[in-house]
DNA sequence: TCGCGCTTTTGATCTGTATCAAAACCGCTT
DNA sequence: AAGCGGTTTTGATACAGATCAAAAGCGCGA
């Protein structure tokens, strides 16, 4: 399967509530039941489509809303003080964008379209207004408590892993996110190139490219290009436990 | 100034309601004006004393409350699964931990004393209690954010940065973290050991140590034992952005 | 279908940080 | 005040991963 003839197999809907949302309520699962008329309005009103490479929001820029992504996949970046970027976080479909300017109102971060992108777009104001509903509310706060748990395993392993044991938690890693939304864990297509791979987890792109080398002449995998096939999951596991 | 001198001067108070708190509202803020009769029960109500080395937490527990820390200092540490233990927080005077339990009721840390501490506990059911208040619904999700922003801000660094950039960083943010809490920003008590600043940055306590000894070196900061004097805060900072 | 540019792989070498080692220092208990 | 255990400093060496380099592979537009 192909890069494009895989991102022909994700659904992609151009204009839908939340009710028919391809997404299957992955995003706010609780706004349906709640209050038809006054919740359907508020979700899924707005549509951006991003091509390759360009930005949802930039860094400092203002948040005017909420993001949940219907198709295609989006890196979040950090700029670092000495002027390169960090790729902090990739995200795919239905996972949720821009929360974390609730601080101050203002994007910590750049969020770019990896590819074609299609991102459901709450406007504050609505969104404020989808809190006023305990459920939405929860939810909201678990959204946060789960990044802050998923973005704290990853500073820990990158300060703790050398690069055999980052890459297969990576693999690892994208398994399960591929598992999560339906697809199969041990078949898939990594959506990013080696050097994203390599800023995300803090290695040169060679290094990656020389580990998942590695990890096929061991018969863990099958790579072609961006395509994996994990033939060995559990050799892979513990790979991650083990150091070197 | 000793260790144990200086943790003299950090007020302590055994008993007290949030209006009474020398934290100053730090941690909740809006909880005074809002509804004193409901309110001032639900924080503050409960107090643990922890002494250096004691859990707050264990990673797995079950959640039963948010915490606020009145005084002392502790550590956050993720378990890894290669068994050695990450520290991936430190928290201080003001802070709020427990907050990244809310997704799945479990916390996924440990949280341990790193000196004689207290802490004030606010029960789950209680926090909920506070949560109804709009002001502090918000507060909340402001805190998950600045949770969100700061680790990932982190993450970034120990992927992208050199020992000594990291080191700097170190120095200038627990600057800026003494100087929010109304002490001096430019001469301040490391409360944590060697060891673990290198823990938390990713790298061995030897490399910290000739670090620390480099930039004495360099007349940008004196040092003795856990005390620290910055005598060059703008070299600090443009070591942040320069590179080895 | 061809050709161009970008990505990926693989190799050779270099270097920053880890590791191993030992002495000096400090706080704490007796 | 002395002795002890843990921490910190400093030195010597080793190594994982970075850097430099070049060839091979692949996608995309003409």
């Amino acid at each position: 399967m192909t890069q494009a003839e895989f991102e022909d197999t994700v659904p992609v809907s151009t204009h839908a509530a939340c009710s028919q949302c391809a997404l299957g309520k992955l995003c706010f699962p609780h706004a349906l039941p709640a209050a038809f008329e006054t919740l359907l309005p508020l979700a899924g009103e707005k549509r951006i489509r991003l091509k390759h490479g360009e930005f949802l929001f930039h860094a400092r820029d203002p948040q005017i809303g909420i993001y949940a992504v219907k198709a295609g996949f989006l890196k979040s970046c950090l700029q670092m003080p000495d002027g390169q970027s960090k790729i902090v976080g990739f995200l795919a479909m239905g996972d949720v964008l821009g929360l974390d300017g609730l601080d101050r109102r203002i994007h910590p971060n750049d969020a770019i379209a990896m590819n074609s992108c299609e991102v459901c777009v709450i406007p504050l104001d609505k969104f404020e207004k989808l809190l006023e509903h305990p459920t939405e509310s929860v939810h909201v706060r678990k959204l946060l408590a789960r990044e802050i748990t998923r973005i704290g395993a990853h500073a820990a392993a990158l300060g703790a892993l050398s690069a055999k044991q980052l890459v297969a938690a990576f693999l690892l890693d994208m398994s399960g996110r591929w598992e999560e939304r339906g697809y199969s864990k041990s078949e898939f297509v990594l959506f990013m190139s080696r050097k994203e791979m390599g800023n995300f987890l803090g290695l040169t792109f060679e290094t990656v490219s020389r580990t998942l080398s590695y990890f096929q002449a061991k018969k863990w995998v099958a790579l072609q290009a961006k395509n994996v096939l994990i033939l060995n999951m559990s050799a892979l596991q513990s790979q991650v436990a083990r150091a070197t």
